[in-house]
DNA sequence: CCACCCGTTCGACATTGTCGAATCAGCCGC
DNA sequence: GCGGCTGATTCGACAATGTCGAACGGGTGG
């Protein structure tokens, strides 16, 4: 196996880092945080500017990302099949239980949101297709974890960040809890994430039953989880229906 | 000047030609398409595949564009200080219009949108940032073209190709326009892009005057042309008017 | 006016990616 | 069920390519 492409790689790294920083980086940054030469560094910037992938501040020589990167991401969308199958079961699944639906995937230790259905009602609501979930303090995210051993393990070895009082921190605790959501078939979370907030999810299966994402609602915890803590029947029948009716979607073509 | 770096120019144009065929290539497909040898091919795409900038089909081996992509584009689109800035302006603009928002920044002979509010009526639209629209052919493409020499050099020298029975498919009937565009400040189109449909939009400018996007409204183009078949003068005003407070806000600080 | 910081340039070295042919797996037609 | 094919993947040798560190230059703050 000849090792990957180095160049590639790091400018791949140098792009994650300008998308952390969410922010303009100097080269001089750059280089300290990916431990390189300022002059590699530079080379590398500059082609990723060529090629429209970072931009540079003209006045105070900072990077950041670029425009090219965006058509780069939605073009992604639109030839995603999963997202383009399970547009149309996110809508009924809105509608059904009235609350918000996100479809997830799993990227990079995290939950990538891959497409979101606002909750019905007209609260004013900011879409976050895009953005990176916690895996651990989801409930998409614990579905992901729960059917890919080999994310189960990677978050074994991380560290588990605290983000509420009921976040799961206890990498036993989380084990127990992706046992019983590989029996369910399903997952929750209540105020793991944000207090208040609670969520239902359920996995799609990639023609040949590997789980490759998850769908789930999210809303106000009152509303989820009934008049008991535990989440209302009827809303996980609806993720586990619109999770099947999506997967069963996948299998019907090559 | 010691070349750009060849492997990323290379890693980029495959991205690029992926987004394109906005579906699965093989990889036969993306040599030939590079006039790349095949195993060099191979090295670029697995390495790719390795940052999750593409993923491959098991069954079938074709290579598409990967969710880290999606990732970028977002963070790209949250570090952009013209779109945080424009947010607000966008949607009094769309208020006090009743039309849907588009703000436009040059891409690749394109424009690329980035940021969209919808139309304040309650008709299903969908969400189209991080779209390329052709420059010649709506409004803010027209702005952008009249003042940055380069761009419109380059799409003199690029084929006008139609869209609808009105596009100018002429150089220099374009050419005359874009000076009508500098010396009015605002641009135009009626149905040269979408039959039924007409667009106005103005220049934002970056500290130093620079035009960098531009910022507009469409709709039908009876909303949009008045009686007369030229643009109504209060829209072209809400419009330009917003064009100048984003400009503005741009310019009060670093 | 000087000193510092930071982005940029340059040239030599050897590491690194490139190339083309050989291999392997899957698919279709026979 | 068996050949021939298309297309993905592997391998190894060559040299082109990217890497590195030091020196340059412009801008800013003291």
């Amino acid at each position: 196996m000849p090792g990957p492409i180095q160049s590639i790689e790091r400018a791949a790294a140098i792009l994650r880092l300008l998308a952390r920083g969410s922010g303009r980086l100097g080269l001089g940054d750059v280089a300290a945080s990916l431990d390189l030469p300022k002059g590699t560094t530079h080379g590398i910037l500059r082609t990723l500017q060529g090629v429209g992938f970072v931009e540079q501040d003209h006045t105070s020589g900072h990077y950041r990302l670029g425009a090219a990167l965006l058509h780069l991401g939605t073009s992604y969308l639109d030839a995603n099949e999963l997202r383009s199958r399970a547009i149309n079961w996110a809508d009924t699944l809105a509608a059904r239980s009235g609350e918000a639906v996100r479809i997830g995937t799993p990227l990079d230790g995290s939950v990538l949101v891959v497409h979101h259905v606002f909750r019905p009602d007209d609260t004013p609501q900011i879409l976050d297709v895009g953005s990176l979930l916690p895996m651990h303090a989801t409930a998409l995210g614990k579905v992901l974890l729960a059917y890919d051993a080999e994310l189960a393990a990677r978050i074994r070895r991380a560290e588990l960040t605290s983000l509420t009082r009921r976040t799961i921190v206890e990498p036993a605790a989380l084990a127990r809890v992706l046992g019983q959501v590989r029996t369910a078939g399903w997952a929750s979370e209540a105020e793991e994430c944000m207090p208040g907030e609670a969520s239902i999810a359920a996995p799609i299966r990639a023609p040949g039953g590997l789980v490759v994402a998850a769908i789930g609602i999210s809303g106000p915890v009152d509303r989820i989880c009934a008049p008991s803590s535990t989440p209302a029947p009827e809303l996980v029948r609806d993720v586990h229906d619109a999770a099947r009716a999506v997967s069963r979607d996948l299998m019907t073509d090559g």
